[in-house]
DNA sequence: ATACTACTTTGAGTTTACTCAAAGTCAAGG
DNA sequence: CCTTGACTTTGAGTAAACTCAAAGTAGTAT
């Protein structure tokens, strides 16, 4: 073991590249027979994944965790594997991703803001008893007043 | 029609509601049967949304929409059935959720890195050609180079 | 008064993304 | 050599979040 040869191109099997991906096995497999994944080797009728495979696999999971359903990502894929002739529309559709996640991040941090409001909405109210709901501009002043953040909605 | 009683405490039909919210009417149904949404006042047989109630909806976008599961919202807004006593357990809630948020945006801001990290290859693979892969390392220097900004993955 | 919508309820169906199970085969390490 | 883990296919099951269909009713416009 740890033969030299190998160890500059390491090569994982399915249960080594769910460990390191964190993904289940059975998620990995499912990706390959869904497309999202091309060019796994086998070795005899099993899988083996190379270091680039991994890179494929992080890449799935930072377009799915912005929002990117799987059909997207294996059209993505289907692109990637037609070569160069493709990389007009790959940059077109990573360009309005970017933009999607982008809009995304300022939503986000938005409904972050209304949410740090109730934490301060509650945390006075364990002070005070519940501040009546019914004035929320009284309450939106007074939280400005007060913490010098400013929520909007 | 446009009754001056009726201005000042408006209400409005689930057709309206949906519209305001951006939810269809069946979802608007649908949240309530599922213990997302309390005390919808009834006209005859019908819904009829007060402000009150806009307001709750989009206190409920503003939870799903930072990836709160509706079988937690529900939980909360049980909770807030539940009156005053509950409000520690509301505001721990909240603090909970505004710290996931925040570890969520950091995250998605990271991978958002990521991508624009393929815009610029496949801008450099229009003008130059498809560069290698193989050295990532390589083209992360000159991605650092050539940009200012920083990726890691 | 009557026609036309928009509404009601109940319950079934859909989509996305897994996740498991069965049944049998295969290959490598201790 | 044998245990362990992996492989295959097929097909079913699950959870979340809707989404639609059918049949009936209530409120508004003419």
């Amino acid at each position: 073991m740890n033969n030299p040869d190998k160890a500059h191109q390491a090569v994982y099997t399915i249960a080594q590249a769910a460990r390191k991906t964190g993904y289940d096995a059975e998620t990995l497999r499912y990706y390959e027979r869904e497309g999202l994944l091309r060019g796994i080797a086998r070795k005899g009728a099993r899988r083996v994944y190379t270091e680039e495979n991994l890179r494929a696999i992080s890449l799935i999971t930072c377009l799915k965790k912005t929002g990117m359903p799987l059909k997207a990502i294996k059209e993505y894929v289907a692109l990637t594997a037609r070569g160069e002739k493709t990389v007009a529309k790959r940059l077109d559709l990573m360009r309005r991703h970017s933009r999607e996640v982008a809009r995304q991040l300022a939503e986000v941090t938005s409904f972050k803001e209304r949410i740090d409001f109730k934490v301060w909405y509650y945390e006075t109210a364990q002070r005070e008893g519940l501040p009546a709901v019914a004035d929320v501009d009284a309450l939106l002043a007074r939280y400005r007043r007060e913490t010098g953040r400013n929520v909007s909605f």
